[in-house]
DNA sequence: CGTATCTGATACAGTTGTGTATCGAACAGG
DNA sequence: CCTGTTCGATACACAACTGTATCAGATACG
């Protein structure tokens, strides 16, 4: 591993600059939008400190290999994308839902829909298929959307009297919905049936997923 | 483009000799481990040759890029998938089958699941969401494999006494819960319950979308 | 301010891969 | 068999990328 950051307590530690965290900032973002379009194969440690405004020195004093960078991409990308979900959770009104269709509807406002996150993402994926570490920290991540989502989701639930037995099969059936339907909408944007088919889809497996209870909050 | 393969009918046409086609053949065979294994990316000519027992100058006689070649391989495989699907389709035994999940079961038994192929496939997805054409095939891929599974489906719930009243939605979401689930597998190989789940997932929506029709076949 | 350290630019050496051109061997048709 | 054609191996010229080593400017801190 090339310098890695650090709080500065440890013994032998070096000062995080500035100017090092801007740069390793701007490489991810740059990075992001590289491994997009090139596809993290075919992309060149050139390419991406191009794109970011810096040359290959910057990049070799940030990160050992492009397998590390993307392997950071991701994982700052999807940490970002799940604070967003949740900021978008919390910032929802629960006023104006009355059924499951209105609870889909705010669920899938707060989920980002980025194609360039979407490529990275699903290559990093074929990736880390090959790589029994990096299969593990994809479950982790799932594993985090769920748990980010479920409260949210169990809680406007409740509000339209709504009971979820069993939130674990819920999160992995939502998850794996909102993956297979991504690529859908990705492959036909100008469809607007896949769109809504898509919400459908979501609607029927809230629905199935969770069972009528008496008192409605 | 390369020499092309055709029927000798055209003028100028070349005759296809009996090595051109295994040649070809054997490339395409080898192309999917090492996509699988490498990733297409950082597949090189050599690797695939080396593993097809070729050396450059084969492939360079078939194909004219390996951007050629992965096309060729994705759709080398995915007819071959559909082929062996319909197949699997067309062996079952209604019998048995009395219930959503039978039939469930009996549809994912027909569905291949082979990691090599979902890797290289997931890897073709992100590449050809850069590439407006490729977007078409893939959407074109997806309607076809619809097309193939909804007849047998429709049978097989009509047995049942449950009627499909939109096949369409109903096949994009299935495939949708397929792609979505898939990763899910193959990133817990040994998680039970997430095999499980997929089970479940898919029987809800499959009855989701079906309604309980008067008369049973 | 002055200085020790950190950071990114630049230059370099070596490796790896591509695409083409050429040629002998394999093949199909007579 | 013989012959014209096709196929794939080999060699070559060229281009691209990597990783390292070095250095000058930026930065933090007394």
């Amino acid at each position: 591993m090339a310098d890695r950051t650090n709080a500065g307590a440890e013994p032998g530690a070096r000062r995080v600059t500035k100017r090092r965290a801007e740069t390793r900032q701007r490489l991810l973002q740059a990075a992001l939008v590289v491994f997009a379009e090139e596809g993290f194969g075919r992309t060149t440690v050139d390419q991406v400190c191009a794109r970011a405004g810096y040359t290959r020195g910057a990049f070799y004093s940030n990160f050992d290999s492009l397998d590390e960078l993307f392997l950071a991409v991701w994982e700052h990308w999807s940490t970002e994308l799940i604070t967003r979900m949740r900021e978008a959770f919390e910032a929802f009104e629960q006023a104006a839902v009355k059924d499951v269709e209105g609870v889909v509807a705010h669920m899938l406002r707060a989920v980002p829909m980025d194609e360039d996150w979407y490529r990275v993402s699903t290559e990093f994926t074929a990736h880390a298929l090959r790589n029994p570490q990096l299969r593990q920290v994809i479950v982790e991540r799932e594993q985090a959307i769920s748990a980010s989502l479920m409260p949210f989701l169990l809680t406007a639930l409740a509000a339209i009297g709504r009971t979820v037995p069993d939130p674990g099969a819920l999160g992995q059936a939502l998850v794996a919905v909102h993956d297979g339907t991504a690529l859908q909408c990705f492959s036909e944007p100008g469809n607007a049936a896949v769109q809504h088919r898509r919400t459908t889809l979501f609607t029927h497996v809230v629905t199935a997923y969770s069972t009528e209870s008496r008192q409605q909050s």
